[in-house]
DNA sequence: TGGCGAATTGAGAGATTTTCTCATTTAAGG
DNA sequence: CCTTAAATGAGAAAATCTCTCAATTCGCCA
């Protein structure tokens, strides 16, 4: 098992397992290290692929069970693309969106949220209670817009 | 086959896939016809089962050719839940955004659009250029808030 | 109204994706 | 170290989605 691929994001994945109990094996940070360093989302195949690579033999449903933990911790998330296909993506918890590229599916963040500033109360007047939301963009980045021309 | 089950909402399917040279099946039909009376997101299976109280026995297969059709033209949505869950939903073609409840999976249209107002500048500055976006509101419906206390 | 041609469907096989089970392994605290 | 519960691996099983092609049906035109 490669011990040198530690960053980051694993090591905020690691506290965030710590502070819920959670174990921070082999696996998990492997998931970790292939989705970030890949710098866009990754379909459950590639995700597999890419921890086969560093651990060798790792079952698919080790896999689901990572990115379903993680989801759940807000330390990786899905994205559905227009096209049905969804992928999944490092983000770092708290409230964030995220700009996916239609082209290479690289996946940034982006400052803010539209929602803030926009009135709920007619909404919540329907009788609605907004509990949650999602903001996502979709085009091209500046690499995948430039090769376009 | 029924004949006495038409909608504003057919009409409407009828007229957009006429627009395109598309053929108004009585599946087709009916598929627009279980989603809009239910008035919430369906399932695929949900909506096989609907369309075939119907017409009788339909096949899987169209059900997914249906929905896929009516998705690009604008007539259905597919939606993505928080728990992984996605479904269907009937929806005015044009640009709209959405309601779901999580308890009922009651879908609301909901007027204006939070990211018009928002300034993409900063975005686009980064060199990515948006070309679509989705936003979503998750929460309770007025019925299944009430119930809830 | 009847017939023609192309679009659409049905049925089921097949492919793909996701979940489940349980014996084995492993992380982490004492 | 040792212990123990959490986590994994492997593959079967379930669920979901796609494909093929013969048969059907829609919509146009005479």
């Amino acid at each position: 098992m490669l011990k040198d691929f530690e960053c980051v994001e694993e090591s905020y994945a690691k506290e965030v397992l710590r502070e819920r109990g959670l174990r921070s094996t082999s696996q998990r940070l492997a998931v970790i290290h292939v989705l970030h360093e890949s710098g866009r989302s990754l379909s459950v195949g590639e995700i597999h692929d890419g921890v086969r690579d560093i651990l060798g033999g790792t079952g698919l449903a080790t896999i689901y069970r990572t990115l379903e933990t993680f989801e759940s911790l807000g330390v990786v998330r899905r994205l559905h693309f227009p096209d049905g296909e969804s992928g999944y993506a490092f983000s770092r918890a708290g409230h964030a969106h995220h700009m996916v590229c239609l082209t290479c599916r690289g996946v940034f963040d982006f400052p803010g949220c539209p929602v803030e500033s926009f009135d709920l109360a007619p909404l919540e007047r329907t009788g609605f209670r907004v509990e949650d939301h999602s903001v996502q963009f979709f085009g091209r980045c500046g690499g995948c817009g430039e090769a376009a021309r």
